[in-house]
DNA sequence: TACTGGGTAGAGCGTTCGTTCTAGCCTGTG
DNA sequence: CACAGGCTAGAACGAACGCTCTACCCAGTA
């Protein structure tokens, strides 16, 4: 009974609220439009969230929380140098954005500066995920040598950088803000090591 | 109610409904809630802007738009040195942003988060905006003498980079992503120098 | 004096919002 | 077979949305 069914209404929703809010953030969004996306009902969304859009835009978040820390640790454990790596990142955050037709930036961007100060359940949950990608990031870099400080600021700039230099692509219609900026991102990496 | 004094109801209309878009998005800034900020009536925003909602919204951006540039300019026409400048052009962000209470980062992403692919319109102004502001940090680095290709793709990492660093101090409720990624930029300006 | 027109004022239109509610479906158990 | 309970289905509510409409105020002009 506490396993979920067939495959999953919950997840369907979360899905498409997830989705939803990434295109057109968390205000543009309405929860009869992801009920309809997800292919479930009204009922089943409140049935799932009791706390209404608020609960399901923090479980969105929290979503693509992990979706895009898995991306994240599988780019950067495919390459030994972690300079490489990041560009690399930023290439393939450029090739998925222009296949979605320069729609699908980062996740949760929108609906983190549409909530901050006046959401505090979906402000908390952003705030975790940027965490989560930061920390991912500065242990590998500790990993690769990097000095404890170093890999904290270099940590939270590489966060930044690609979050803004995605904002920049999905406003140019263009991959080169990303492209242009992993190289950057190297560029800065490497001139720390040693 | 009261009469307001000097500056020109349209002129009201547009600040306020920038400062709103800032703060909560286009989605989530309401015509009447742009009037009643600017203490004007629904029937002077439409006097003003008769294609409603998105006329304001484009006033608005383009309005951002002007304010950051001559904010830009101003910081970078105060240093001889364009790494200098931009460090303490984030500095400035920073500070900025933490009176705010957190509140007031980039005056126009989150309505192009929000609008991209939705509302060409909208689109087009953020588009000029970013445009605008990567010739101003571009023209700047030709000035001083860089090349004229590695201009433009520092010029647009410093404007991703500032963006997604404003975005991360905000969710962060910290002055530090701003600072470090001013640095940062600093460092990486003068890796291209000589 | 009367006219003119830019600007102000706000009631009210149709729609959509988030949410609540009741009723019914379906499946696993006893 | 009966029946409980997780889940689905969608009608309906008050509030808020963007927008339209008419009426009014009040210089400036003649």
């Amino acid at each position: 009974m506490a396993k979920s069914p067939q495959p999953g209404t919950r997840e369907r929703i979360v899905h498409a609220a997830s989705l939803l809010m990434q295109r057109q953030g968390y205000e543009g969004t309405g929860i009869k439009q992801i009920a309809q996306e997800a292919e479930a009902t009204l009922g089943s969304v409140y049935h799932f969230f009791p706390g209404g859009k608020q609960a399901v835009g923090v479980a969105a978040v929290q979503h693509a929380d992990q979706e895009f820390a898995d991306l994240l640790s599988a780019a950067l454990s495919e390459e030994a140098d972690p300079a490489k790596a990041i560009a690399a990142c930023a290439r393939a955050l450029a090739c998925h954005l222009r296949d979605s037709g320069w729609v699908d930036g980062c996740p949760i961007s929108a609906t983190a500066l549409e909530t901050t100060g006046r959401v505090p359940a979906i402000e908390q949950a952003v705030n975790r995920a940027f965490q989560h990608w930061r920390d991912i990031v500065a242990d590998t870099l500790r990993g690769a040598g990097f000095r404890e400080s170093d890999a904290h600021d270099l940590a939270t700039t590489v966060i930044s950088t690609l979050e803004g230099a995605e904002l920049t692509a999905q406003v140019f219609k263009s991959e080169t803000p990303l492209t242009v900026a992993g190289e950057h991102l190297a560029r800065l990496i490497n001139s720390y090591k040693g």
